[in-house]
DNA sequence: CCTTTATATTGACAAACGTCGATGTAATTT
DNA sequence: AAATTACATCGACGTTTGTCAATATAAAGG
């Protein structure tokens, strides 16, 4: 018997995925997650205290969770005084959902 | 002047999030981003002797990916003969897609 | 049974990550 | 300007991650 096959070969997606990787990543965290879900449901922007209130992490570490989440676009900041408050990027849910559409198309409709 | 205060304080959201994480994490990398849009996109199953042909890397490391996506529950596979042949899990796209809904509530309609 | 082919697992290593204490910076108050 | 408060940055640390070479396992063929 000849060589067998295991099948026509199958392209890979080309895409570069390096981007919504790094969307993903910034999301692959619990601490960052309660984060972002805080903001999305929030009326309006939410202070850096009260994240370092209601994290179980010091300082630092909630800063250093903001300042990834700031550099992945999903949140943006804005100075009042001394205090620091976030929100949700205008185009976070967006850009999350346009990553799944892109990711996993739906499928077409017969 | 009296202590100021930067607002009335915000609770945090208090769901745990670390099996929305753990589906994040595993898709926090290119190459794992390419093998699930190839998988989505596919009729039917992918042989992995694709993924080692079409990826930039050695096959252990294309079995690694692979076994993270296992155990995030994103795809499965099955053997036949000495060809193991992955696809997407069936439910792959419904957790990403309420995992963004838990994460990013759509914003209620006035 | 021995060889070959396909995939998985193991062990090692550098790089990245999450965390913290210490320190820096910016704005407010006195 | 000195003290205070809020937040960011730095440096260090143990852990996890992505990668590979080497090896193991599984199935098929001779």
């Amino acid at each position: 018997m000849s060589i067998q096959r295991c099948g026509p070969p199958v392209a890979l997606e080309q895409s570069d995925r390096t981007a919504e990787a790094t969307i993903f990543k910034a999301l692959a965290d619990p601490h960052r997650l309660t984060i972002v879900a805080t903001l999305a449901r929030a009326d309006d922007q939410v202070c850096v205290c009260d994240f370092t209130a209601g994290l179980p992490l010091n300082q630092p570490t909630v800063s250093h969770h903001l300042k990834i989440l700031r550099a992945a676009g999903l949140v943006t900041c804005e100075r009042r005084g001394t205090w620091v408050y976030y929100r949700l990027a205008g185009h976070a849910r967006a850009r999350l959902s346009r990553a799944l559409e892109s990711l996993m198309p739906q499928p077409i409709p017969a």
